[in-house]
DNA sequence: ACCGACTTCCAAAGCGCTTTGGCTTGGATC
DNA sequence: GATCCAAGCCAAAGCGCTTTGGAAGTCGGT
């Protein structure tokens, strides 16, 4: 059934239907209850590939996702990917995941954006410099940044949460248990949202004149082994932390594995805090010793997200608005005094 | 710049240009040339919205995605995303990702089939009597499988590795070891992975007189917790098993976690293996006890699913062929003789 | 009775590609 | 020299929608 067929058995003309069915005033309001009625009982549904190519718009939001044989995807995207599922379900959108090659993403926005495959992008993982903001304004394809860039003085529309706020608190949490030498175990620290973390603790540590060491911080990718291998090289030190930070669960795994192995234990000699973004298959409060955490849930910003892109698509929202979530702090067993 | 553009540059007419870069025969190889020589010198990308409207092909590959507020996404999903959409890049494919409610997916397929948004899906989670695939077969949608149901007595293009032999065999192992009673913390059975498993195992004990009682299974979402729960409910019977096969690495964390908390050590008290879909951030070799797994990495199955695919769309392969990898026992410290 | 000004509808022209059904042309065939 | 054929090209008709630029009909105001 398409809209010819509608047409004609309704007695009425194409454009006629077509603007009664996408709510355009023109069209007296009984003709409008006639084609909708018609159209409901036929099951007509229009075409969304002759729609794109007349209106340009294709109905779907666009993920360009960095791939390679040594690129391992994220795995809180999953998570993310849940809230965004699951609020553009209800929205009838489509997700068009475009592979690009890891470095060089550009050329495929740059695709995405000629093709005008997707109405809207959202973009993770970016950096203090990301080209990839100035691009995209620059090719007109509406998107929201998850997470935060420097770039147009932050005047782009984001998602992000309070990073910076998080382990600043976390930080001082440690300080007035009187901690003086914290670790950090760190993300990638090109990437914003591990330099704000860093930020944070500095701040908290300065705030009572520590200062915080680069003999302090490891940074790496995100896995169980790096968190273990991290937490043996900061313990391994003449002067040793008497807490830890650590900015992922998964990290975490290898920190308790480390500290077990070094026959050091949670809380008395080690205090350890680490950043939750809520898995369901993995939480804080079934660590051997119930992990403290600062937490933001990753599925909400998810569903967040798509909220927002939809509302772009839809024009309902247009100002380069930037939102930031503030973190919970929930403390657990895995903190204490510093040893003395 | 587009077709028309082109060809007026050529003066030629539109059909020969697009026969000359889709490579039909009956254009002159010269002709050829220069086309291909102008349409790369402009950088002519034919618009896709419209050769989809005029072929009715949409270039992407699709995969419905169950969504909804209490319904989380596998985290193996990631990781097999990785391998899709490094084969995907490589061949410029998209992947359209449409979230469906869960349970409820068959409007959702209906949709995409009808509006041809994609040229194939790959189908994930199938159970034994799994509607989908007479679904997709009646829809006339190509698709291919990752794992494998009853349906169609086998007979659909599908992937899936050797669940039932990789338990077999680890049943095997721990039998020879000594073990009579073995432990099965496996995902939901509802799933046709779980019940090959289940299978395997059973086998494997029935080839010694010895029975699997239902005693000795759980059968649980794949979360740490779960994984802690299962065991502490199967060791904390009259007759504990002496070994305990775990269809997952993420419920193997709550495993470790109970027999510590039990005071049982690996392997010494309790024998422990656990399937491993192949995990950057959580390696089987980092466990406190090394950890004895089956093996298969699921980015792999992720890549060749996606060759498929591909292959499918364009014509390559057509028969309803199945095919089964083999999987690596691969023994570590956390397996020994039952305890006495 | 005539004139705007609405209201309500329509025919037709896109959107940018593929594909059908010819139309030339030049050489081989008899 | 007439005939046939293949090679190489083209005009135009789709694909199914949206949107432009009217065209009728209605109605109150003068």
């Amino acid at each position: 059934m398409n809209l010819k067929q509608l047409a004609r058995m309704l007695d009425l003309s194409q454009t006629t239907v077509s603007r009664a069915l996408n709510g355009y005033p023109e069209v007296n309001e009984e003709t409008r209850r006639r084609v909708m009625d018609a159209a409901k009982r036929h099951g007509y549904r229009p075409n969304p590939s002759a729609r794109r190519l007349a209106t340009g718009k294709a109905g779907m939001i666009g993920y360009v996702l960095p791939t390679g044989s040594n690129v391992d995807i994220d795995p809180h995207f999953v998570e993310f990917l849940s809230g965004l599922g699951d609020y553009a379900r209800s929205h009838e959108l489509d997700l068009v995941l475009s592979p690009a090659e890891a470095g060089d993403e550009e050329t495929t926005y740059r695709r995405v954006a000629a093709n005008k495959q997707v109405d809207a992008v959202y973009v993770s993982s970016p950096r203090p410099k990301d080209r990839r903001i100035t691009l995209l304004r620059q090719l007109g394809l509406p998107f929201i940044v998850h997470g935060r860039s420097e770039e147009l003085d932050f005047a782009y529309p984001h998602l992000d949460i309070d990073n910076e706020g998080a382990f600043h608190e976390a930080g001082r949490l440690l300080v007035q248990l009187g901690h003086r030498r914290i670790g950090l175990i760190n993300g990638d620290d090109r990437e914003t949202f591990a330099i704000f973390r860093e930020r944070g603790l500095r701040r908290a540590l300065v705030a009572s004149g520590i200062e915080l060491s680069p003999m302090m911080i490891r940074s790496v990718v995100m896995t169980e082994e790096n968190g273990y291998r991290a937490a043996r090289s900061l313990l391994g030190q003449e002067a040793p932390p008497t807490a830890i930070l650590c900015s992922s669960l998964i990290m975490s795994l290898g920190v308790v594995r480390a500290l077990r192995d070094l026959d050091l234990s949670v809380p008395k000699d080690v205090s350890l805090v680490a950043h939750d973004d809520v898995f369901p298959w993995l939480r804080p409060e079934n660590f051997p010793v119930p992990l403290s955490t600062t937490r933001s849930s990753i599925r909400f910003a998810g569903a967040r997200i798509a909220e927002r892109l939809a509302a772009r698509i839809s024009g309902l929202e247009d100002d380069p608005r930037g939102e930031v979530w503030p973190v919970d702090l929930v403390v657990r067993g895995s903190v204490a005094g510093a040893p003395v």
